[in-house]
DNA sequence: CCAAAAGTGTTCGCGTTACACCCATGT
DNA sequence: ACATGGGTGTAACGCGAACACTTTTGG
């Protein structure tokens, strides 16, 4: 393929900024850089966008090379292009967010690289690059996305209780939330299937399983119906 | 600077989706390609982006250098990277949209290129490259944040009437809005300030002239206040 | 005096909120 | 039996939706 425009170009990189939720907190994965510059920082994964691949491409492959994780939701979220975001040389970066199924992968993302590790959004350590404040924008999109939005369900397991449900709005958007008007509303929608199982834990009474429908969501949503919690 | 990663490397464009608000309906600016590919097509103003300026700087600078446009509101919208969405050769396009106040610009935009024009969203025709997408993606986000962030004013002159608003949440979201309901709404979030000046037109009673208080809304938008319509 | 848009309040219904007790289980 | 989280209904309130007539101007 020919160069038309032969004028000096930036670099083009994929940052991701992942989430996963433990029944309690929401985590965001993070690898430790093994080169300069930041060698030995942590940093979001992410990596140089081949010439071949479209952006999403590149963020899925990159994923999977340094974390391992596979088949999650993944939605761009915005470039950043400061001129100074990189030392080296010109750098524009390309961030994605994306949700997992903390349970799933866990054991994967932990053996694969064995430099990635999971932070509680709290303690996330100082980053390189300008990897602070693509994070700041990811929560904010996320924060937004799920109050308008069924993406919750990328970060529970495929069947979950209405409890675990509860408790990631709360610790997503950081309120709480009343019990029973929140089951309300969310039954509401009729967009939870419940299963015939429980989910047995502790020494209390089980809870009802549900999973999401997305093919029902995808049929309402068509008919301008508004998840919104 | 030195290059460090010597790959083959995609160029990177800026696209401006720009819309106007004549009155009536909504309104996009195009220019007319004078170069191939798409030679005397219609395309979104953009171009390609200088290794020493951000982003921003770059879609600003395409604007002015293709339409004369000026200070006008502008913010990213979306990545494009589809492999084949350039003929020549691979290139990554990010686009931004931008609000302009119709009045103050259309003789300038008219005089300073020859080649730029306005359509009406309805009568724009086929466009070069994705641009037909872009246009349906910034299309989906104005109606998005025009519902729950004042950036209807961008598209209003500084002084407007109450029907004029209301005129443009109609024609841009599509729906028709009760007019006593729209001003109670609109005037209880106390972000209009009304001026000692009516406007006067056509053979019937001038309508009180208003102006946004985007300071107001600052402050309160940080109490956690949100604007929604 | 007629046409055309500006301006103005009230009622009704539904959806959101607030709130407390019993249930099923494990130890 | 007790501790722990699961599960349920109702009443008050507030907000959004529906709705029609008077006012001011220019022609």
């Amino acid at each position: 393929m020919k160069h038309v425009y032969e004028y000096p170009r930036a670099a083009l990189t994929v940052d991701c900024v992942v989430f996963g939720f433990d029944g309690g907190e929401l985590k965001l994965l993070l690898i430790e850089r093994g080169l300069a510059p930041f060698k030995g920082c942590w940093a979001l994964p992410g990596g140089f966008v081949r010439v071949d691949e479209t952006l999403d491409q590149a963020a899925l492959r990159e994923l999977e090379e340094e974390t391992g994780l596979e088949k999650v939701f993944l939605e761009q979220l915005y470039t950043f292009s400061s001129v100074d975001r990189d030392p080296r040389e010109r750098v524009i970066s390309v961030a994605y967010y994306a949700l997992t199924k903390l349970a799933d992968h866990r054991t994967r993302a932990a053996t694969d690289a064995a430099d990635a590790q999971w932070f509680p959004i709290p303690d996330v350590p100082s980053l390189a690059f300008d990897h602070a404040d693509i994070l700041t924008t990811a929560i904010q999109r996320l924060r937004g996305k799920l109050r308008y939005e069924p993406i919750g369900f990328e970060l529970l397991p495929a069947k979950f209780t209405l409890s675990q449900l509860q408790q990631l709005y709360e610790a997503v958007l950081g309120t709480e939330l009343d019990k029973r008007n929140f089951r309300k509303k969310v039954l509401g929608f009729d967009l939870l299937i419940p299963l015939n199982e429980t989910h047995r834990e502790g020494a209390h009474r089980p809870a009802q399983l549900f999973r999401f429908d997305p093919v029902r969501y995808g049929k309402l949503k068509k008919k301008g119906f508004l998840f919104e919690l």
